[in-house]
DNA sequence: CATGAATGAGCCTTCATTCAT
DNA sequence: AATGAATGAAGGCTCATTCAT
């Protein structure tokens, strides 16, 4: 989806090079600009129009989904039981890192390409917030866990499956399995101290 | 210390080299060998003679901090409480992977440039292999945490406190921060449910 | 003014497109005309149509700036005295070299890409050449210099000034200055050597 | 002359690198560090790790030649007669400007590129001073010409020169027009009013 | 007439590695 | 053993101009 509206032979040539890009990324491939005309078979500059930076071009890759995560992140924010609620949201996060290349380094960048990037991950970030307020509130979850370490500990988790490494299909499992790991960990434990009568 | 006994002049200059890669690590600099021969005022072959590779000097200058873990290993494997031994040893691997940024690299990559490398990571890997397991006999953590998942958490976990940020002093705190979440996951949980008596 | 009649909406066009390249000029900045289209919110081929070249399109930029000139020149030329007629015309065509950032390279141009700043430089050439011849006739300069010496001299003098530095009062003062001292150089020195009685 | 002292082989190269830029200044090309490894059948990074930029490579052109000028500055410097000094100095100055395309653009600089350039400049300059200073104080001249003037002056006459055309000889001439005007321009002028009886 | 996307040559620069001295 | 000059592929980016829409 481009910001402003296109010609269509422009708006083709947009999809190539996205499309193109999505492939490198898949492959874990470095999204070089000048890599990606030479494969889309393009003019540089073609490329250079479209995106800038190559950060440009990896956010718009990142973007569906980016923007399918906000729409799991409305359903959440749907849901009456709080922990779940985030428990679900948290999910579909992880999933999409080990899913989708273009996803991590995007989430982990301190400073966006394009002010649509930066909107987006807001917006998640917002989600993530709410949910976590909400869990914390419903007393599903610790109160020591800001907000601030929701990112971070999706991308480490996401790191942490990368390394581990395996076939997609593994690497979901592995990644909800970190990520069942961390709920434990997050759960109110109060009642683990229960010393008996 | 290198493998095989060099010549008394050999020798500084070994050193020479790996401190000044220490350097350049501590200061988030990339490890090029010209820059450090340059640095080390060496010529840039006899970097190239003493590390083949900018890996096997990384490796160098991570090889004291993954000798001084295989230590703090040891003690663990002494201590009599299995669950804490456990804790201890991976808190020890935790602080290290956010202090000194030599060794993430080196414990994420999949194939090591010098043997010594190998070697230290496989002794390490086994002590938390032989830590993970007496833990999980002993009952004090879930049953369904692999050994092959304990490097993947450790690095996921120094990951997520880059992405957090912060001062060194802060980063130690959140290392410790984010191990005790993964901690209380790993708890077993049948007591979390404390039916009473 | 544009060479042939244009359609109202075109000349409208074109006299956008010189404001802006005017103002590209006056602040230094290179005259590019996919630039000057960007700024002026053209399509580049538009901007294509009607000045070929960025040559052309500072040749333009500079046509009123030696229309003013000529003006002056023709005033020159009715003054009566030779000497105070010469040193007028070419102390405007400094002050202008000086003010007017897009005249020095159309002036120092051997080529011009638009017929039109062909006939003004000619004309004004013309007006030098028959001030100066005038001016060496009534003995108010010396013989021993050509027409073909005023454009470079001229020049010559805009470059000196550039080069000196300084806001553009400065500047202006500067030209005076060193046009001054080409005018004594110029001054039929017959009479300097006069040891007196 | 290379700064510090260079291996037989590399001193080879330097001075090819050297002399390639040299032809390419002389025929007027720009001078750009791919080009001239192309044609003295380096590496690009060969000539590079010689000259980190043009300018370096063409103030590195250009030194000999503010050399000479600084020996001639000494000569002029011994003279008795403090106008004859300056005049002979400065037409060396002109002449070296019209002949060597490299001092130009070196000599109106506003920052150098290697200190030795700067040196080299500011020797001259201090040299054009004292022999201005004492052509004042000796009446040789106008008093109101700063140092300050000379070096945007000499530039000037280059500049005009280039623009007159003409072959090197020729433009020799024309540069000594040139200066010989400006020296008229530049005598006490008191004299110059005496009307005889 | 107007548009603005596409072009692609060409410049600058860096770096891991080799090899003559 | 030590040196450090040389390499040259490769990546990043710009710009004047053309041409399909």
């Amino acid at each position: 989806m481009a910001t402003t509206q296109l010609r269509k032979d422009a708006a083709r040539n947009w999809d190539r090079i996205v499309a193109v890009a999505r492939d490198l990324v898949d492959q874990g491939a470095p999204l070089q600009l000048n890599d990606v005309a030479r494969r889309a078979e393009f003019g540089v500059a073609t490329v250079y129009r479209h995106f800038a930076t190559p950060e440009a071009l990896l956010e718009t890759v990142a973007t569906p989904c980016l923007e399918t995560l906000i729409t799991h992140g409305r359903h959440a924010l749907a849901d009456t039981d709080p922990g779940r609620a985030l428990e679900g949201f948290l999910s579909r996060v992880a999933e999409a890192q080990v899913t989708d290349a273009a996803l991590a380094p995007v989430a982990a960048a301190t400073t966006d390409s394009l002010p649509r990037t930066t909107e987006l991950k807001e917006t998640l970030a917002a989600t993530g917030t709410t949910l976590l307020d909400r869990a914390r509130e419903a007393g599903a979850v610790r109160p020591d866990l800001s907000s601030a370490d929701l990112v971070p500990l999706m991308c480490g988790i996401a790191y942490a499956v990368n390394i581990h490494g395996g076939a997609t299909a593994d690497r979901i499992d592995t990644a909800h399995h970190y990520l069942a790991l961390l709920f434990e960990g997050l759960r109110v434990t109060g009642t683990r101290a229960c010393p008996g009568p």
